[in-house]
DNA sequence: CCAATACGAGACGGTCTCGTATCGTTACCC
DNA sequence: GGGTAACGATACGAGACCGTCTCGTATTGG
């Protein structure tokens, strides 16, 4: 899916093999699932998991911060479009793909490892930030702002803090935790205690 | 504060300074503040920073991931006891705790590289979760279940879910994004809201 | 004073990765 | 088919760390 930057169209001689990209990309995730941090993983590493030479890999990137740039996005789908039905629908849709995500195997340590070293370059992590999450997070502001104008959402709560109290629990499990707390239907329980509120009778 | 173990009291010869435990911990605390990753600390430059032989500091620790235990037990604080009065100040006086030790600067940035690399490896990660984080959540479920019986809480509620339910929007702004985002008067309108619920008229 | 140990400094041999360069080979465009 | 650039492999020198060890010195208890 992820193509490096590619310069210019090349037109003579061999041109590069986009199933090499690919397999570089994969040999980095794969590394990354067997348990081997991101500080600790080295572009020669990389080059020997996927069969290729380690100047094929330098050819592609400049370095190991933008190959890890690359192996973020590669992990990114597209996040499904809310049906708009009902609000809480919605909500259970976008925790429910959250879920789904970090349970996808890869993505639990994985995305732990790379946020932290993301974090560690500003500059990577802006960029990031800028592209992935903000999308992320205007989706989900959209939804709880419609519910707030259908009236299904008090109109007195932060939308802000709104999304945190939505997205917190389901992140910091997948974050803090194993893969065994997310369990099925968590995304709707969170959803609807939010929504419901902790003290009897409201 | 934190000494790493001692197997004997050695009678005979110089004893080890204490001081210099601490000089080995505040110097990889202060390598990790200027931004290195976990992955990038090395003995051997915690030891030039500390101004120490790198023999000193295998004499305490056999290797990195102890002495990383201990940089990260050296953060810990007694949390505060909760006074007990209502369940909803004594929420808000855990989720505040959380709050100024994610914001005391050296713990933001430094517990998500930390937690990371615990993560990493597994038995030290059990080590800090059985000592450490269990207590907490211990505690927190303690008020929670308080809670439950003098009636300030709907019975109808997974405890655990709970916890995270107040906990996970705080971890989640700590550990994905900057100081900043955890603003004065947080953690009330964390608990405030959760306890309330969204939903108009609950 | 003496034995024992910790200390700072750093030498040591070893491993690992870096980023570059050079092989002969391979695949594609014209 | 000829030109050209990517390919896998590997060599290279530089440099960071590893964990151990040995200096000479400092500091304790007996």
């Amino acid at each position: 899916m992820t193509a490096p930057e590619r310069t210019e169209p090349r037109l003579r001689g061999r041109p590069r093999s986009p199933a090499t990209d690919a397999a570089i990309i994969e040999a980095a995730l794969r590394l990354l699932e067997e348990g081997a941090s991101v500080g600790g993983l080295s572009i020669e590493g990389i080059a020997r998991e996927a069969g290729v030479g380690k100047a094929t890999v330098y050819r592609r990137w400049p370095g190991k911060d933008a190959l890890m740039l690359d192996v973020l996005r590669s992990l990114e789908e597209p996040s499904p479009e809310p049906a708009g039905v009902s609000v809480r629908d919605d909500l259970v849709t976008i925790l429910e793909f959250m879920r789904r995500r970090g349970l996808a195997k890869r993505n639990s340590a994985l995305l732990r490892s790379l946020v932290t070293q993301m974090h560690a370059h500003n500059e990577l992590w802006r960029a990031y930030d800028e592209n992935v999450i903000a999308a992320r997070r205007a989706s989900l502001r959209a939804v709880l702002r419609r519910g707030r104008e259908s009236g299904e959402i008090r109109d007195d709560v932060d939308l802000e803090l709104l999304a945190d109290l939505f997205t917190g629990p389901m992140l910091s499990r997948a974050m803090l935790h194993e893969w065994k707390e997310l369990p099925e239907g968590l995304a709707e329980r969170i959803v609807d205690t939010v929504l419901a509120g902790v003290s009897p009778r409201g």
